[in-house]
DNA sequence: ACCTGAACACCGTTCAAGT
DNA sequence: ACCTGAACACCGTTCAAGT
């Protein structure tokens, strides 16, 4: 039951190699496989290429993973650009939802967004990209912050959507990875289903494990987004 | 004026090769020039060995890093065993700096403490150690919350530590680290000291670049730990 | 017991060469 | 104009061999 779907020119591109084509497909391989697979040769063959075919439209693999990012966050200005807000709280509430959907949907790709060196120390990720950065600034700016404000609002902005988002996303991405050790059966003091870990029998951990194991992702962030817009609102104010 | 100090078992260790001391010195290497640039054949240059003998204290390059983040993290423990606290909230705040002093003391490792895939589900980064996270859970239990706000605290404990620590570390290291590319000098509509970014002429983020690119580090990080115990203690009290 | 040489299967990237 | 073969300088890791 494989979805087939939209990606009906996935390898062999029949001679048709192109800069978009070379993202595109660079970021789904990342999408499956992590960018740590990613190679050159592999992504080439994916395209039914030589390696050095790549090279024509980019200037090599950092230049792939850079535009993977900056594809992804083109997406975000985009919707941004689509549904505008009528209040800043609605603006940061809708931002704030479109990257956690991004970070959701390419939770392999998403720390490469996140952690990636910025190329400027005011590009804070995961809000690593001009444009993104431009509309948050003349957005708040247009509801009245003034300019300490509004740069102190994207810094706990981004510190917020960083703390909570990459975890997430790597425990998301997680299920979603391949198996990559066959699971030693010899391990378990009990029954342990957490990899190579070994838990002392009498340990908080052990007896916390399931609640700490919960998956509350969702309803956390939007708490800690609430504090948040709270908290400026506070600043605001005064 | 270079320091020399406490490293005079830096190379060629005359034959007295030990796990400890390939730690030890890959911690120092992933310092300089950052994990990437680690290889298993320039580890074992720095300390007067082949690559190959390696293989006798340590499992592979991953094991390498697995280690240097345990290293990092058993200092966290030691500082929190020999300074105990009297409440939550100051056992909190020394872990909070403990947690922030390492990662200034070494930006070029912290990210590895920050985002290599934890254990299992429940060892959140930073706290990515099943000791550290054992004493957290254990000291709040002492201090007599219930399991559910533990639980809780954890939770947006290691999401704060992770967003606002991450990105400082980025930035100090980013200072730290050696110029990559000896700067083109063609690029700039402005005086662009930010690398290969081209700021259009009148956009907000020029205009705030250089309040954006202040440091405010260690303010932040203070103000949103206490605004986090403050969440905290509404909720205790509730 | 501890270290190593040689080898294998991979990398990213360059460049001259093919069509 | 677009793609490639061959080559270079690197990787991590294995294994049989040295001392």
């Amino acid at each position: 039951m494989e979805q087939v779907g939209s990606s009906e020119r996935n390898r062999r591109s029949a001679r048709g190699l192109s800069r978009d084509l070379v993202v595109d497909s660079a970021l789904r391989f990342i999408d499956l496989h992590g960018a740590q697979g990613l190679s050159m040769r592999k992504l080439a063959q994916d395209l039914g290429v030589e390696a050095m075919s790549l090279y024509r439209y980019v200037t090599g693999r950092e230049d792939i993973l850079e535009a993977v990012v900056t594809r992804l966050l083109g997406g975000v200005t985009e919707a941004l650009d689509t549904q505008l807000a009528q209040t800043w709280q609605g603006y940061l509430q809708t931002l704030a939802h479109t990257v956690r959907d991004l970070a959701m949907q390419h939770p392999r790709a998403f720390p490469l967004v996140a952690t990636r060196h910025p190329a400027a120390p005011w590009l804070r990720p995961p809000l690593r990209s001009l444009d993104v950065v431009e509309h948050f600034l003349t957005t708040l700016t247009g509801f009245g912050f003034d300019d300490d404000r509004v740069v102190g609002v994207y810094r706990s902005f981004t510190s917020f959507l960083l703390g909570h988002l990459l975890l997430e996303a790597a425990l998301h991405g997680a299920e979603t990875s391949p198996v990559e050790e066959p699971m030693d059966e010899g391990d378990a003091q009990v029954g342990n289903r957490d990899a190579d870990v070994v838990l002392p029998a009498d340990s908080e951990v052990l007896r916390l494990r399931d609640k700490l194991s919960e998956d509350h992702g969702e309803e956390e962030f939007e708490i800690a987004l609430e504090t948040l817009l709270d908290r400026i609102e506070l600043q605001v104010s005064q």
